[in-house]
DNA sequence: CTGTTTATTTGATAAATATCAAAGGTTTTC
DNA sequence: GAAAACCTTTGATATTTATCAAATAAACAG
């Protein structure tokens, strides 16, 4: 489990074995039951996470509705950004759709490592620019395309979510109400 | 002014000697007129930019219409995420609006000595981070607030740039008509 | 199964914003 | 300082999406 993890890091930057077992020394597995939180409202996001398996939903209060941020399929990565960067309590929550089992990357610990081993910081730098690099695609989606174009591209690029999940959720995750989601479903 | 730069940097994250005097062996400055481009379309952006001094507006085309992404005021960073991290040519444009002084940081040296040098690693970290919060930002902005919201926004924390900037440019950057903004600043 | 909750669809109407067209204003330029 | 270029406002109308209300459909618990 832990190989399949460390090869995954180790595509984003190369890793040597110091840093691997660096890492490896850094990180806490846990199970977590459908429904469970990973990350919860208040309190502050201090790890990277990732699925090895399972599936989860990132997801926060705006105005007493729930607000989609994003999903994490197995084998992707999620976290808090602000509550991570800023040490402040989360808005965020990470919540499980299904039973999962998450890798826990410590922030402090990692930060530490990173300062005196360079493949550690090239690593983490590599990561943030391309959550950088997705989020900006996201506003140019979000500022351009329709609510029908963001609906179909979500569709050819991530059709595994829409099988998995209510609509509403997608539809909060799209900026739409869910009326207008399941109008636009009946039109395609 | 060299000094002025280190310091903005060092506020981001803490910088030794070693670390200034690499950084400046890998600047450099050049005076920009007003209405030359600090980046061009289609070429790779290799630095990131400081205005020491003036103003830039950067924008792309999209279905022919020029979208303005953001600005860079004076003492202000900028640069096209996309292409300085995937090293494709860049869609953005950034062109000064004033006579400006601008400082190139060079991005493969800087790759190269934050491999061997913690502190510019840490620096990367720290600025990569910080543009994430802020994209993440303008994200909820842009999703949850109406046209009016998102002006008032703007002009309550970058007065500066409602000031300096024609109407059409901040319209495209809100992601409305300019038609629609200046009805909405009728009615304030 | 069967009732109960939860998720999705449908309909009627309202609000926000875009589009197209044109009229006024400002600057700039020679 | 007059013409040209550019910028901003105004008006009429169309489109997209939200809102409120209700009807189906699907999933779930006992």
């Amino acid at each position: 489990m832990i190989d399949a993890y460390l090869e995954i890091l180790d595509a984003f930057s190369p890793l040597q074995e110091e840093a691997r077992a660096l890492i490896e020394s850094q990180i806490t597995i846990k199970d977590i039951p459908k429904g469970d939180f990973i990350l919860q409202e208040g309190s502050v996001c201090n790890h990277i996470y990732f699925l090895h398996s399972g599936f989860a939903r990132q997801f926060y209060y705006k105005n007493g509705k729930e607000i989609t941020e994003w999903f994490a399929a197995s084998k992707e990565f999620c976290f808090s950004i602000e509550s991570y960067f800023h040490q402040t309590p989360s808005k965020l929550m990470i919540q499980t759709l299904e039973d999962s089992t998450v890798i826990f990357l410590h922030r402090d610990a990692y930060m530490e490592l990173s300062k005196i081993q360079s493949d550690l910081s090239q690593l983490a730098i590599k990561m943030f620019a391309e959550s950088l690099v997705f989020s900006q695609r996201r506003m140019e989606h979000v500022l351009f395309e329709s609510a029908k174009e963001r609906y179909v591209h979500l569709l050819e690029t991530k059709p595994n979510i829409i099988q998995k999940v209510p609509l509403a959720h997608i539809a909060s995750f799209l900026g739409i109400t869910q009326e207008t989601l399941s109008r636009i479903r009946g039109q395609l």
